[in-house]
DNA sequence: ACCGAAGTGGGACAGTTGTCCCAGTCGGTT
DNA sequence: AACCGACTGGGACAACTGTCCCACTTCGGT
């Protein structure tokens, strides 16, 4: 096996991890398996983590940070803001569609920081992000759309989360695509009233 | 140890795996765990389930049948169909924070049998009797409200499920109340936007 | 060329898990 | 009273898990 400094190890482990995951749900994510879908040695794993948890904590904080730019709303100037708002939920639904097994992941994830006290910031930090995240492209679309949130963005936000955390979980259930639709349009009908439409 | 037929102990052993389930999450419910909850042997578990398995799925297909009357809205007549269907998702909201660790167990419950395809119709099954519920109330309140849904009721009953299973998983993660409400809210905003009130 | 540190491999360990077995006991029918 | 099948308890087993250890190899700086 050739030489690998622990830093990019970690990084490899940490990407293996999210494919069993993904694949196979986080119970099945056992070191052994990690380590296979990695191609490593099981010496290597605790040579790069002290523990397991330590990995899966990684695995929370860092897979976050991918997820950024899906739901980043075309701005296409002329549209009204229910049209960007839609346009922006419809294009995170191709996203969920495209790797449902991805998004699955993350739910996992989140609903494994919430068992313990320890980790539970953990999930509150990534939907922290989600809503910064949400709320920054709010604002953006408002501005396209030439209108203003009436309430403040960060309320608005937590309701496009919500939404959107609704769609994905029903989704994966029933793999309806024309009712995810359904609640994309309520969703962003639902939003665009906390706003004014000049 | 008092002698108890079989189906009894499935039912206790049912009720006393949800308890540790809720509790301590799935992975913990080992037969074992499950077994000392009940208060009694190991050697009973395997006399009223063949495996755990068969315990989990059955876990599964009865615990969405208690959960019925939670979402059922009062029906106040006089009341506006917004304020009935937002009354109705509010006390559904105070039924998830008396016991939020119930409704964080249903949501393992799915997210395990999304995993493989012989349960996901476990899920699938879980969500049409939510759907058809939601169906009903949504036709009982339009009824009192004297309104009538423009949209077949099964497809506004899907996007009020979803927008409660957001609701859900938003406020088991950041605990905010107000922001809950504020889903609540728009949600029934949304959902009322799909009937005809006269 | 050499040497300490960084990285590697295989094997081992103890703890936990699902499942099974078997000898026994109870309760109701005959 | 006898008996048969339903139920019980304890112990065992093999598989799997996270973690650790130790001998070994390779690398970068001297």
């Amino acid at each position: 096996m050739t030489r690998i400094p622990a830093a990019e190890r970690r990084a490899a482990l940490i990407d293996a991890a999210l494919r069993v995951v993904s694949r196979h749900g986080l119970a099945q994510a056992t070191t052994r398996a990690i380590v296979a879908e990695a191609g490593m040695s099981l010496a290597s794993f605790h040579y790069a983590f002290a523990s397991r948890d330590e990995l899966v904590d990684e695995l929370i904080t860092t897979v976050v940070g991918r997820e950024q730019q899906a739901v980043l709303p075309d701005l296409i100037p002329g549209q009204t803001l229910h049209e960007i708002v839609e346009a922006g939920l419809l294009r995170y639904f191709e996203h969920l569609r495209s790797d449902p097994e991805h998004e699955q992941a993350m739910l996992e994830l989140t609903q494994y920081a919430l068992r313990s006290p320890e980790r539970h910031p953990l999930a509150a930090a990534q939907y922290a992000k989600y809503i910064e995240l949400a709320a920054r492209s709010l604002e953006l679309g408002a501005e396209i759309a030439g209108a203003s949130w009436t309430v403040p963005v960060e309320r608005v936000a937590r309701v496009l989360v919500a939404f959107t955390d609704g769609l994905t979980l029903t989704w994966l259930v029933d793999r309806d695509d024309d009712a995810a639709r359904a609640v994309a349009a309520a969703a962003a009908d639902a939003l665009t009233r906390m706003a004014d439409t000049r």
